[in-house]
DNA sequence: ATAATCACG
DNA sequence: GACGTACGTGATTATG
């Protein structure tokens, strides 16, 4: 058995240490004997069990909601003593010193804090302790949840219960409740201790039931406990431990980090704590233990059942250990596991083949065997796992029915955290870059073009080379990140809080996928295509010949040359432009260019997406499973493909006839929920602009009220020129406008733009301001961040050519906001897939669009639980302007709009 | 492989 | 004074 998710209950150590132990005092006269008790006590269950996830809680100073309830609640206690409080902060310091995560939650007790976390742990099947000297815990008892009590060091589990009490964990609570607390002014029946208490619940199982057969308790006890009754709910609701506290912490992140020799140094020099002193002095002087470089590979091809089992030894000792495995498709949905690659140091890694079936491969592990021997220690939450881009593995393992737990650390995603742009995430690019190492690449092992092997075909001692070399070089990148990033508190935040818990949640969109109607789809393609063909020959009538339409080099000969038309812009390359801005002006004066854009229009629908998508459906699901890209976008944004699910058209009545093709399964239906004006509203509170805000909180159409503001109209006499004006400002504003493109997109006089914008800056300064300090700060320091420190470096801010320059200062000015609202959706996606889990909700999450989320939710359920959405969509975060969401519901994702 | 074009936020 | 110009993506097609 691994070691178990140990919960300590800080309080209940401090009164008993306070007790226990003489009245120790160091040379200054400073009481010391609490704390001594505390850590010596800590220590020793660290030594027992060494957890690698633990936490100790602790009492907040404050007044909890039990008092609120009931004012008598712990009323007649004594204040602590001031021998005491002096050594609750050398305690706290000292214990996170030691490395452990230490939490004190006001408005709660520590009980209730160590409650919701055990539930939460339990529900995870994670087996976990709780060290405490508090019999009331006993309530929390259950096959995954045991007791310990340091001093006797007898663990309660659920028989031991029954033993103690004479009543099942269940029943403490009403055990409690009956026999009541005079320490904490809880009252209880009179004259009822633990032994008739347990004997009424013996008989009558639960108080509700006592209750109900009050009358045949004969007696002084029995009028007691009918006296007692109308008071008993209300004790019963103090001794109930809540276990659903909301925290910003959940049991994989409590994890026990590396001590900090220094600080806890210099507190047992100033507690003249001689004896850890000393240990601790040894230990520093022992601790850059130096390890024999090894340059030789050491890699293991696993083949017997005696390797097997030391590598699973080799994983359960280690801290924590890099895995990657290797499949026969790169299809997710397709992929089958052939081997798995393991590594737990920088120098030892090993490959577990079992499904390398080509011509004379030698004799393997079978699949079954080794899969149903890793499975406890890939799924238990507790056995840290480092991988590169954990979302693929997470989803082939579901390929065979194992759930892939306590993945902690993706070095794609700490590449990306780090420095979304510095190199592509993939592992050969980042082990050359921060590594200097060159990988073996798969086409090295696999080969290339048509001639590709799959996987399974690969020579078994190539493939050990390659892919323990990806498990090594994994684990290698993850220290080196790592480091880097755990400088920074913000970006591991980032990390820790968006980046990782969104992995499973991706997983689960993509495996899940979207139903799409391929007969609709198909008609549509076939109404296309005849529209085309008409089309086509109005075009050769007016070009005078027939030629290739989708050459942008024919077409531009014909145009511009045969038939004269006037050229405006140029391509990059030199070429007359044919791009739609060109052929819109051009086709006000000729026929021609219109015919272009709609033949253009209309076969960038049929060949993208109502030829395309009908082909993407997978055949095992009837779905279509899309890839969403964690570490791709400058920005924080997720990117999609394969295809994008979040370029499906919507502008044109054409387009947006494709999404009905994206429907809901019978019975269910889909609801569409897209943030209002995220990045605006974004750029409300970061500005701090009290014009803007004022606009968003009075729940203006914000278009409409940048207008009344920049053209100074009242309300009703904006008018939709206006409008569409203001709103071009709004769209500039987030891209960093220059006049010349606002200008350009109005198609006004760039005096004339710039004279909007002058005003829009008069009238909203602190925007102006804010836009100004991104510009200067990322000159300065040559990064900008999002609201929660994603950061994104920009190397050319200070290019000398202009063009650079101006383009990064752009780039300066939107990251910010586009990236928070990056960081703001990812979040509400974590929150609502957690809830549809936790609460067992018939409704999936199946796209996600930059601002929208798209669901598939049972028709029953989509009245409740839609303002439900909206609502955890908005408080995602909490901005100095309100967030907004709107919803829609239909069988398609168009009528869902 | 790259450029041009166009679908989305 | 000139130069170019709104931010971020992915898919398709032609073409070298």
């Amino acid at each position: 058995m691994s070691a178990p998710f140990v919960l300590v209950d800080g309080s209940s150590y401090i009164y008993r240490a306070f007790h226990a132990m003489p009245p120790l005092v160091n040379p200054q006269g400073e009481p010391t004997g609490a704390v001594y008790g505390v850590i010596n006590m800590l220590r020793k269950l660290l030594h027992e069990v060494n957890p690698s996830h633990i936490v100790v809680v602790f009492d907040a100073k404050e007044k909890t909601f039990r008092s609120e309830i009931y004012p008598e609640y712990k009323a007649h206690r004594p204040p602590m003593p001031p021998e005491l409080v002096a050594q609750i902060e050398p305690i706290h310091s000292i214990i996170k010193a030691m490395g452990i995560p230490v939490l004190c939650i006001s408005g709660v007790e520590a009980d209730d804090v160590i409650g919701t976390l055990a539930k939460q742990a339990a529900e995870q099947h994670m087996h976990t302790l709780i060290s405490t000297g508090d019999k009331d815990m006993a309530q929390l008892v259950c096959p995954h949840i045991h007791l310990v009590n340091t001093m006797t060091e007898s663990e309660l589990d659920p028989e031991r219960v029954v033993e103690k009490f004479g009543v099942k964990p269940e029943q403490i609570i009403d055990l409690l409740t009956l026999m009541g607390d005079t320490s904490d002014n809880v009252p209880g029946v009179e004259k009822v201790g633990p032994k008739t208490a347990a004997k009424w619940l013996q008989e009558y199982e639960t108080l509700d039931n006592l209750f109900a057969h009050a009358n045949d308790i004969k007696g002084k006890i029995g009028e007691n406990l009918r006296a007692a009754m109308p008071r008993l709910p209300l004790s019963k609701q103090l001794v109930t431990i809540k276990c659903d506290v909301p925290l910003d912490v959940t049991p994989e992140k409590l994890t026990r980090g590396l001590a900090d020799n220094e600080i806890l140094k210099n507190w047992f020099e100033r507690l003249a704590f001689k004896g850890w002193l000393l240990e601790l002095n040894q230990h520093v002087s022992q601790e850059p233990i130096p390890v024999p470089p090894k340059s030789e590979k050491n890699y293991e091809l696993v083949l017997t059942n005696t390797q097997l089992n030391a590598w699973i030894k080799k994983i359960n000792d280690a801290p924590l250990f890099a895995i990657d495995t290797e499949t026969t498709d790169l299809n997710m949905i397709n992929a089958e596991i052939v081997g798995i690659s393991l590594a737990i140091s920088a120098h030892e890694a090993a490959y577990i083949p079992f499904g390398h079936d080509y011509m004379d491969a030698p004799q393997q592990l079978s699949e079954e065997f080794v899969l149903q021997k890793l499975k406890p220690i890939l799924e238990n939450p507790l056995k840290s796992k480092v991988g590169q881009n954990l979302k693929y593995d997470i989803n082939t393992f579901m390929n065979h029915g194992i759930e892939l737990r306590g993945v902690v650390f993706d070095t794609m995603l700490e590449s990306y955290v780090y420095n979304p742009t510095f190199v592509r995430h993939n592992l050969d690019a980042m082990a050359l870059k921060y590594l200097n190492h060159h990988t073996i690449t798969f086409e090295d092992v696999a080969g290339k073009g048509a001639k590709q092997l799959t996987f399974n075909q690969v020579d078994l001692d190539k493939a050990a080379e390659y892919a323990a070399e990806d498990a090594e070089v994994c684990l290698q990148l993850h220290e080196m990140l790592w480091s880097k990033i755990s400088e920074n508190v913000q970006l591991q935040e980032v990390f820790e809080s968006i980046e990782m818990p969104l992995v499973p949640v991706l997983a689960r969109i993509e495996r899940t996928g979207v139903l799409v109607d391929a007969e609709l789809l198909r008609k549509q393609s076939q109404d296309l295509e005849q529209r085309l063909h008409i089309l086509k020959q109005e075009i050769y009538a007016f070009a005078g010949e027939t030629f290739n339409i989708d050459s942008p080099k024919q077409l531009q000969a014909i145009l511009f040359e045969k038939l004269k038309l006037p050229t405006t812009t140029k391509t990059p390359t030199g070429q007359a432009s044919t791009s739609e801005a060109v052929l819109q002006e051009l086709s006000e004066n000729y026929p021609l260019p219109k015919l272009i854009l709609e033949y253009r229009s209309l076969s960038k629908l049929k060949s993208t997406y109502t030829d395309k998508l009908p082909e993407q459906i997978q055949g095992k699901t009837g779905r279509i499973h899309t890839s969403y890209h964690q570490a791709v976008t400058a920005t924080g944004r997720l990117s999609s493909s394969d295809p994008n699910l979040q370029n499906i058209p919507i502008r044109t009545e054409e387009g947006r006839k494709i999404r009905q093709a994206f429907i809901a399964p019978p019975g269910y239906k889909i609801v569409a929920i897209d943030y209002s004006q995220i990045e605006l509203r974004i750029m409300a509170h970061l500005a701090d602009d009290p014009n803007l805000q004022k606009a968003f909180r009075h729940g203006l159409d914000i278009h409409s009220a940048t207008a009344a503001e920049v053209f100074n109209l009242t309300p009703e006499n904006v008018t939709s020129l206006h409008r569409r004006n203001a709103k071009a400002i709004n769209f500039g504003l987030i891209y960093g406008m220059s006049a010349f493109g606002l200008a350009k997109q109005l198609d006004i006089s760039r005096h004339e733009a710039k004279e909007y914008i002058d005003t829009y800056f008069q009238r909203y300064p602190k925007v102006k301001e804010y836009m100004e300090n991104t510009r200067n700060l990322a000159h300065q320091q040559g990064y900008v961040e999002t609201l929660f420190g994603r950061r994104l470096y920009l190397p050319e801010i200070n290019s000398r050519n202009a063009m650079q320059r101006t383009a990064s200062e752009r780039a300066a000015i939107n990251a910010p906001l586009q990236g928070t609202a990056a960081d703001i959706i990812k979040q509400a996606m974590i929150i609502i897939d957690h809830y549809f889990l936790a609460e067992k909700i018939d409704a999936r999450m199946i796209m996600q669009v930059h601002d929208e989320l798209v669901f598939e939710v049972k028709t029953e359920l989509v009245e409740t639980l839609t303002p439900i959405l909206i609502a955890k969509m908005a408080k995602a975060a909490n901005l100095g302007v309100e967030l907004l969401a709107h919803a829609g519901v239909g069988d398609n994702w168009d009528e869902a709009h």
